[in-house]
DNA sequence: GTGGTCTAGACCACA
DNA sequence: GTGGTCTAGACCACA
């Protein structure tokens, strides 16, 4: 559920931070359910406790999870995290478009790419 | 030419690496131009000689410039580097359609966004 | 009467006394009042009882209620805890004030804000 | 210049994170000025680097201050966050009023109380 | 030299 | 049992 990849240049932490992001966003992880413990998954993972520790510390910080001490961590709703996530995609859409117009590409060009995509 | 912002998370010499490939791809250097050498560039950004051949050597290495022994260092022309890089943005476009479409968002959606856009 | 918010950073056995706390002093429970007992509380909130009873003791320690062996906790009367609070709510204040100066913030700046909110 | 209290029930990295704001907010770390290193300033005050570090990577998020890699960290100049400081304060104030009234407290008393302090 | 990441392991607060 | 903080020490990227 949770793949590390140690050859990948992202630290471990942020693969942890960003597949439970995913995981949450994608409603595959409900509102309120409870993620693994950080010893739990640190074990399972073969990781440091404090990387997971870092990873959820982050999650927490971004508003993903909540932390209960003594019971655990939580996840919030995807429907209370998706409408910001939806405006990051769109911001990073047109940070590409930026760059795109910056070498003389056209949006036309890019949209028709995109068009022909849905059809795969 | 080469604005070099301390305050951005990223090190130097990725952001002296990105500004030539934008210079070269946009044409503003042209094919076979000399560019600065290691040690004048360094003095004139009051940067660290390594930290601007750790740069060039990236931009050599990614095919952006070429280095002739006790010349200097020289463009490739952006005829040349121009289809990869679209191919970039291309890939790069097509990795966001899909991290959008993991959260159900549609290429419909996305679409309309850009053509918007464009009357900015 | 007692909301305990599990999405809150505080801990719980916190919540619970400060809840305590303040449905004291405004007389809301009042004098020699009796307060559930530890399990019954526990059971109605859904929380280990291990947490009510450092609520309560915390409580105890503070002087807003005691222990009657073999009957159970009783409130002390507003009365009797008002003046202390409203001596810690001013000591509050005069170190928020101690703070604001640090920054060259005039106490006047101050007071006309707490008027100009008076008048919402 | 950085005192640290172990018996203080905040951690050691929050008492860090907060002596350095104050610092650079009264100006007394200059905009653009470094700030010591985590290994020395590990060393000075005899706590291990990764508390430090915890305490710099605290400070960097709140913007007090920012990193360039390979040479250190560097305080942001007050001017720039004052302002949002000053609303923090005020903010406080509103809460502790809002406490006040609470228990029947009035806005005049704390005025009064106020008043007062400032001819100490 | 400077910060960033990670492991190993201890101790504490909370439930 | 669960998360939070801290120490000790290693290794890497960057300048």
């Amino acid at each position: 559920m949770i793949p590390i990849d140690l050859m990948d240049a992202r630290p471990i932490y942020e693969q942890v931070t960003e597949r439970f992001k995913l995981l949450i966003l994608r409603g595959i992880i409900k509102a309120d359910e409870k993620i693994p413990s950080v010893r739990n998954l640190a074990v399972e993972l073969s990781i440091n406790p404090n990387t997971i520790q870092r990873a959820y510390a982050e999650l927490e910080k971004q508003g993903y999870i909540y932390t209960v001490k003594g019971k655990g961590n939580f996840a919030v709703g995807a429907e209370k995290l998706l409408p910001a996530y939806r405006e990051e995609i769109l911001q990073r859409l047109r940070e590409l478009c930026k760059q795109a117009e910056e070498i003389g590409m056209t949006r036309e060009e890019m949209i028709s790419h995109m068009a022909e995509w849905r059809s795969l």
